[in-house]
DNA sequence: GGTCAATAGTTGTATATACAAGTTTGCAAA
DNA sequence: TTTGCAAACTTGTATATACAACTATTGACC
């Protein structure tokens, strides 16, 4: 029986998080070595090992090749939130979703725009709008540019079927993203868009990403704030 | 030698990702078994592993025993945010920090708040606001409620020289954080603190974090959208 | 006392091997 | 044809071993 209902090295690491959650072990303090947690679990260095790898990668523990392995500061402020697709969000909520495909055509770029897709001031590129619904309600409308270069079938696609962002991962692999969030008030016809008012703020969300070729889109996401949240839960 | 230059595992991790950002291996497709990859590099089998282990910690492969591993979906519109500290934001832009503390005192609860900090109604918890300054001008808000049974010396401290959150890192070891971020209008005292009108759309962000013991504290964070975002930068 | 080199201890990489456990495939029997 | 089982393949866990690379300590020497 290799499998001793639970695995080994989880017995350690479990072992091990129980310390550092009991405040037993503080932050800083030494961890037994690879050695030393070999002998007390009888089990082979490489099994020890395995434990306090997998607690690094979790960022519980750091360590020092030649000096040994210590309890990590705890991320002072520092967390991890998941930007999710708002169809997903909206199916996991039980909730009906649909698409309506605002605009979908190519613009010649301002600067800002031309800069940030790595193109050229007046270029062409591809752009679209679409207003996301849930039971009925539009929760967000994303405002997108994509380089004609990397996409060149953006414009044939029906929007209404298939979301956006889905069908760039499919085109063009990412391979890297930014986000930028911010509180705002839309501008009128945004406001219109999501039936709000203008003095309404607004979570915008302002996400660029990368395939392998460089810039394939800016997304602009703009939800009601009063309607919408972004949400996350983490254990450390 | 053991390590030619780069270790080997590293070469086949860069190998497979290459493969997979050039689109050469699509997703869901089948990549090269464990013994396979160790035939094609000269290497062992557990070295060969440990190159389809990391890529599918970092979310690029799939594994399932018995049938194989698969380069895995896209993360649709998945992505990950990490929420910094404002004080170390601050001072990695090279700005001048510097904290006020508001209010430091105990106060009793109302329900939605003694709910959510696993509290009894009317029971007292401690509570303080700190205003945090960048450049001499405000930019955030920090209200927070905090257990008394588990951080029995909170009102004790001097929370212009410490962060709340980092004193209570210290004083309770968090194992488990919830956040929502919305974006609100700010009542008048907040408002006035902040020295924004009414009408400025803020960022707000509320915390909850959890040690072994139960639920540590509930803070709201609120920024003005102008003059705070959030933003993260990820690559694949 | 200060400096430097040897040494012991620790983590990092790599191999070869063994068996457990799950999936897929194909073949034989009903 | 369908069912069911066996075999082949694949990933998961575990061990024992070897050497590389880095750190901290110790002790000898100046």
């Amino acid at each position: 029986m290799t499998q001793t209902k639970t695995a080994k090295f989880s017995v350690i690491k479990e072992f091990i998080c129980q310390k550092i959650e009991s405040g037993e072990w503080q932050q800083h303090s030494k961890v037994p070595s690879e050695n030393e947690l070999a002998e007390q679990f009888s089990v082979s260095r490489m099994t020890a090992r395995r434990a306090l790898q997998e607690l690094t990668e979790q960022g519980l523990l750091v360590r020092t090749q030649g000096a040994g392995t210590f309890v990590a500061t705890f991320k002072s402020q520092s967390s991890i939130l998941e930007i999710r697709n708002i169809a997903d969000e909206i199916h996991d909520r039980g909730h009906q979703y649909f698409a309506k495909q605002i605009t979908l055509t190519s613009v010649s770029l301002d600067e800002e725009v031309a800069i940030l897709l790595g193109l050229k001031n007046n270029e062409q590129a591809y752009y679209s709008q679409v207003l996301h619904f849930e039971n009925n309600s539009p929760i967000q409308l994303e405002q997108r540019y994509v380089s004609p270069k990397l996409v060149p079938n953006y414009l044939t696609q029906d929007f209404t079927q298939i979301t956006p962002h889905e069908y760039l991962s499919n085109e063009a692999p990412l391979t890297e993203a930014t986000h930028e969030i911010e509180a705002v008030l839309a501008n009128k016809n945004v406001c219109k868009l999501l039936v709000i008012s203008t003095s309404t703020p607004c979570l915008q969300v302002k996400r660029r990403t990368w395939s392998s070729h460089g810039v394939v889109s800016l997304a602009t996401l703009t939800s009601p704030g009063h309607k919408y949240r972004l949400g996350s839960h983490l254990k450390f």
